[in-house]
RNA sequence: CGGGAUGUGGCGCAGCUUGGUUAGCGCGCAGCGUUCGGGACGCUGAGGCCCCGGGUUCGAAUCCCGGCAUCCCGACCA
């Protein structure tokens, strides 16, 4: 609703709309599932939709937070073509990176294009031609257009749909310093769109994928359906995804010093953590999981409880200086010396042994006795075995300690709506985009780039605001700010008709349910609809000289005289 | 890319193993009637290249071959 202005009517005996009593055949997820059926979206293909009156209105305002937020944040809207020539992609070098990613066509003159996956290459040729002085910088254009990504698996509705809206935004500055600057600017405003949104979000320090360059942070979504699991703490601000997560280091606790010495066990045909514990009718977390890689032709072991996993970017980081990757079975057909499933921590071929804070446990260890077919218990830290090198490399579990605060750790999962990246120089070199200083002298600008999936927002909102019942839509991205119920009867009609009316002079967006119809079918699509506040006008209600209303998250119902109802309505909404 | 499954009126499904002539059910849709505060009921009706192409057969939704489409799972942890 826009104060001052009147808004908008919508009669469902009108609306382009038909909701469904099943639940779709190919929906899995609950988004998915209840867009379809409340009459949001239809699929047109694989990763492919239509969107209907209500799925559009909700997109629409979905849209305008993101434009808001990107007008206040300095950014200027341009509209880009989704038709590219595949030149541009060359020119880059990123044809190939992106490769099968992309639909491809040719017009009439063979000559190539692709369907936009995204606009680096545009919008930096842009800039190229018209800016190319340091008074020009910075400056920061976006869009809101629909890309395509043809994805190897399109799945769960919005959510890696091949056709897709995008905000897209990309600064170009004259330095590192103030690329970091377009890009804080950028985070704040994320951080204001997904607020406004209404949807639990955290931001992860994250990889940059196909894009390159440097600095990155992803924004989730928090959903259990989400496709990236994520680490984060609830007591401090501390969040990364699994892969860039670690834990605070566990601190070195004395060996016990009576220990019994390590005896042998045979264990044939067990080169498994579980069958081995299962054998042993003891925990995986009471053994030792030792896995072997290779540092610059160098063995290496990494060494974690038997219940945890390597961390390989954790790994990798220890050795800039050398690839690092962890032995493949062509790797062990190489080292017939090494016994694959029984390696023990003290293999003495081992350039490099680095453990995991977590094999501080204060007990013996079950470890491979470097033999084919055994093992070796009460094998102890210190005295049976000695790392080369401390290391958080194991995968973080949930309620490890956070490395900043120390609480607990939890992982969830999460849905990827927005990413914000520092590029760096990538782009502007290979496209030619320069600027020339205040000493005359040519630099390639600095650029940085920051998308939001907008109709994948949708999806992610139904996720978090939905119940069994159907959609409850936060008050500012609902289709409608009001659904007007007019329950049978001829002195309803009239009343409810008149009521709307109101409403919407009053400057809010109403859908009036109008249809001839019984009760019950109009409540249960006004719940799967999912407008945040519905009016039921009834003649028992108006013989009392009240209209009903009922808040569609909380079920919370309650009676408002009918000479006060629209002020009463309009403060609420 | 590998594996699994599915394609039958707008939607959800049955029928297919064991071919047989009018292809069925529920929802939705149209008409009439009774109903009318949480997805009513009765009667009547419209709507189907049974995914596509080929083959077998007197006869194919059903069997065989080949496509296409859709969905799910997986894609190195000893």
């Amino acid at each position: 609703m826009s104060a001052g202005q009147s808004g908008n009517e919508v009669r469902m005996s009108q609306l382009f709309l038909r909701t469904l009593r099943d639940d779709p055949a190919d929906a899995e997820i609950d988004s998915h599932r209840l867009l379809v059926r409340a009459g949001f979206i239809r699929k047109v293909a694989s990763g492919i939709y239509s969107w209907l009156p209500l799925g559009s209105r909700v997109l629409r305002k979905i849209e305008q937070i993101v434009r808001e937020e990107m007008d206040r944040a300095g950014a200027q809207e341009t509209v880009l073509p989704i038709v590219q020539p595949l030149e541009l992609w060359e020119r880059s070098g990123r044809d190939g990176a992106y490769g099968p990613m992309m639909f491809r066509l040719q017009d009439r003159k063979e000559t190539r294009f692709c369907l936009a996956p995204t606009a680096e290459e545009v919008v930096t040729t842009l800039v190229a031609g018209e800016y190319s002085s340091y008074r020009d910088l910075p400056v920061n254009l976006y869009q809101i257009n629909w890309k395509y990504r043809d994805e190897l698996r399109p799945r769960f509705g919005l959510l890696r749909a091949r056709e897709f809206l995008m905000k897209d935004a990309y600064s170009f500055d004259k330095d590192l310093a103030g690329c970091q600057e377009s890009y804080d600017a950028m985070y704040r405003a994320y951080e204001q769109v997904f607020t406004r949104c209404g949807f639990t979000f955290r931001s992860v320090k994250a990889q940059s994928g196909e894009i390159g360059g440097d600095t990155s942070q992803e924004f989730m979504a928090v959903a259990a359906v989400g496709e990236d699991a994520f680490v984060w703490c609830e007591h401090c601000d501390y969040a990364a995804n699994t892969e860039a997560a670690t834990k605070q280091e566990i601190p070195s606790n004395p060996a016990p010093a009576d220990a019994p010495a390590k005896e042998k066990l045979h264990t044939p045909g067990m080169p498994g953590i579980e069958g081995v514990a299962e054998h042993l009718k003891t925990k995986p977390n009471r053994l030792l999981k030792c896995i072997a890689f290779d540092v610059d032709g160098e063995l290496g072991l990494a060494i974690v409880p038997g219940d945890r996993e390597v961390n390989e970017l954790a790994l990798g980081q220890l050795f800039p200086e050398w690839s690092v990757g962890l032995f493949t079975d062509a790797d062990f057909a190489a080292r017939p010396d090494l016994p694959k499933g029984y390696i023990g921590p003290d293999f003495a071929g081992a350039t490099h042994v680095v453990a995991d804070s977590s094999v501080r446990a204060p007990h013996p260890w079950i470890t491979g006795a470097n033999e084919v077919d055994h093992h070796v218990k009460g094998s102890v830290l210190g005295r049976d075995f000695t790392p080369t090198q401390w290391a958080e490399i194991a995968v973080v579990e949930p309620g490890d300690a956070c490395p900043v605060c120390g609480q607990p750790l939890r992982i969830d999962r999460g849905i990827e709506v927005g990413h914000v990246f520092q590029l760096g120089t990538k782009y502007t070199e290979a496209l030619g985009a320069h600027y020339t200083d205040e000493q005359g002298e040519q630099h390639p600008m600095v650029m940085g780039c920051y998308g939001i999936g907008v109709s994948r927002i949708v999806a992610a909102i139904v996720e978090e605001h939905h119940d069994e019942n159907g959609i409850a839509w936060p008050a500012h991205l609902a289709p409608f700010d009001v659904h007007v119920i007019a329950m049978p009867g001829e002195e309803s009609a009239s009343e409810a008709e008149k009521l709307s009316a109101e409403l919407c002079a009053a400057g809010l967006d109403v859908l009036y349910d109008d249809r001839e119809g019984r009760p019950g079918v109009k409540f249960a699509d006004a719940d799967l609809v999912g407008v945040p506040v519905q009016v039921i006008i009834g003649s028992k209600g108006l013989a009392r000289g009240i209209v009903e209303r009922k808040v569609r998250a909380t079920g919370e119902r309650d009676e408002i005289p009918r000479d006060r109802a629209v002020a009463t309505l309009v403060e609420g909404a």
